[in-house]
DNA sequence: ACTGGCACTCCACCACCGAGAGTGCCAACA
DNA sequence: TGTTGGCACTCTCGGTGGTGGAGTGCCAGT
């Protein structure tokens, strides 16, 4: 159905009307992409290209510009990776270097990425499932008030206000030591299964306040720390579209919704490699007119979490691509080495 | 020089112009704000008011509009406090009701002007500088990393990764014992001053850990956490104007700078109350054709950190105002109930 | 199967015009 | 002196019509 010629010229168009942002007519087609034929072959050519769908006109008369049914072929069978310059290797290593704790490498890994795709980037918090507990902390704030303070293997510090309840310093000197003694090495799944029994052989005094602390530690070990994303580069929808209201607004008011960013991010991506939805692909009908390109990022055996960016149907897929598989297999390499 | 019903009309055409967002003329003017005038009184006044650099005409024979020094005279001495309404007060309680943690309370507070404003938020991570510390410890995650960690009055959290060098347990437990009882109980201040005599007066075998571990922790007293701010209700800035490429990217721009968002904050506001910057008075270029309200938040003797809102110059600003005075105070409460 | 030629379509651009809104000024008036 | 109605003037905005150009589809010829 689709020879040579005609993936060629489709080709050619996606990366003309890309980097052009004006449809592309036969002519120029043939004069910048060495065809060999002439403008009236590959107006036949097209023809048949937007019969099948792969092309559309904006009117009559005006160049073609491409579908998402176009683009997705570009992606999935035309495409050649575009691999990084060398400058943006060196950014890559240098972004990142010296980020101390998970906050800022998360921050960091967006504005990345936004600056070397000039999209909008999106980085979920990684979610380290095989993290292990290192180590438990009750501190007394105020005789009422306590703060649970949680240590995983990887460094991860979480925390959460309890109500002690006037407890005395040593049944929360003993609470603590049991806690460590039972839970510390244990996995967040094997620290839910303990659960109950621990609480049950508390010691009668100890237990009240034991049943308080251990559901907070079962809310922080259970709570998902992937449900927060961090979005950077928004300046870049400038380049989206001329009509601001209509097509810009939907997409800013998405990008605040955390919730539809997660649902985005991991009905797109959750693979360790990239992904890319193209305009009505999308399951978010606000971002019917975006393309997201997503990846997983992890080590080879474990996914942590998600990243991508957002941008225009026309984009630049295979640079895109390319940037958001480098940075997610950085980011990955780096979160596991510590 | 302005006499009373020169006055009123100004007031009048900020009003009229905030609301209908077009150069209001003469006739409108006595019509819709019962001036009891003609309107060729009305144009005389005008024409002085113009010449006096508070109004303007876009175009010869278009209605005026009120100057950057127009809504300045309005904002101090026209301006009539709008209170909050009712709704909008439940808002501000029920929103906040039931945030953890901190971060929780700031994402909550920018989310909560940012509607109840319309306009685009940013507030600043407090600063609790009466805080004093609680607690430290000293994880192991490896033989070679560990993990400060220091706990405040407050039940701020705060964490650095320290190169443990192979130390033995002994010598950690020991230092750990000798931190926690110099230090508990001392404000940043107080860290500072005795961290060198601290380290001083280690036994032999423990300083140079000691001093890899107490430089982290002046690290941590020492950094500002109120140099993060966030920002909120992005989407808002459509209302900005129609044109987009040249008004609102500049803004996009500035709000994705930490460092631009905290110097704004930190010259605008700074007091208890609510503070307003115009489009040129604003110390920052981009940000010259906006305007900026903004309060610091705390308690009566101290004030923490800042948060406002930037919106176009043509703003509401009576109401902006209250919102932002009410959410400052509500949240300074709210932060020192605990 | 490809090509050159040709008639056709439609958009983008420009000039032009009229309506409408608003002004400044002036002479008249309280 | 301050206010008012009247009037000529200016400028924007919306609609109209014409033109050039880009691009197409089709067809007959190679």
């Amino acid at each position: 159905m689709l020879d040579d010629r005609k993936l060629t010229i489709l080709r050619a168009i996606v990366t003309d009307y890309v980097s052009m942002r004006e449809p592309v007519g036969s002519r120029a087609l043939v004069e910048r992409y060495q065809l060999d034929v002439s403008p009236a072959t590959v107006r036949n050519d097209m023809a048949v290209l937007e019969e099948e769908g792969y092309i559309m006109q904006p009117h009559t008369s005006a160049g073609r510009i491409p579908t998402d049914k176009g683009y997705r072929m570009f992606v999935d069978r035309l495409g050649t990776v575009k691999p990084l310059s060398g400058a943006e290797r060196r950014a890559i290593e240098t972004f990142m270097a010296g980020a101390v704790d998970i906050d800022e490498v998360v921050r960091r890994t967006v504005r990345l990425l936004a600056q070397i795709t000039r999209q909008v980037a999106i980085v979920q918090y990684p979610i380290l499932s095989s993290a292990t507990i290192r180590h438990l902390e009750i501190v007394t704030l105020s005789p009422e008030r306590g703060l649970l303070i949680l240590v995983n293997s990887t460094g991860k510090v979480d925390q959460r206000p309890v109500d002690l309840g006037n407890a005395p310093d040593d049944t929360l000197a003993d609470l603590r030591g049991r806690l460590n003694a039972a839970l510390i090495g244990l996995a967040p799944s094997q620290v839910v299964e303990k659960a109950e029994t621990l609480v049950a052989e508390l010691p009668d005094d100890v237990r009240p306040l034991g049943a308080a602390v251990v559901s907070a530690i079962l809310e922080l070990v259970t709570a998902d720390p992937s449900t927060r994303v961090v979005v950077g580069g928004v300046p870049n929808l400038t380049r989206f579209s001329d009509q601001y209201e209509s097509t810009v607004r939907p997409v800013l008011e998405a990008l605040e919704e955390q919730v539809v960013l997660l649902r985005l991010l991991g009905e797109v991506a959750g693979t360790g490699d990239v992904t890319v939805r193209i305009g009505h692909e999308n399951p978010y009908a606000p971002l019917r007119s975006t393309s997201v390109v997503a990846s997983g990022y992890g080590t080879e055996d474990d996914i942590w979490a998600n990243l991508g960016v957002v941008g225009p149907t026309r984009m630049d897929y295979p640079s895109t691509m390319a940037a958001v598989r480098a940075v997610a297999r950085y980011v990955g390499r780096f979160l596991a080495e510590g």
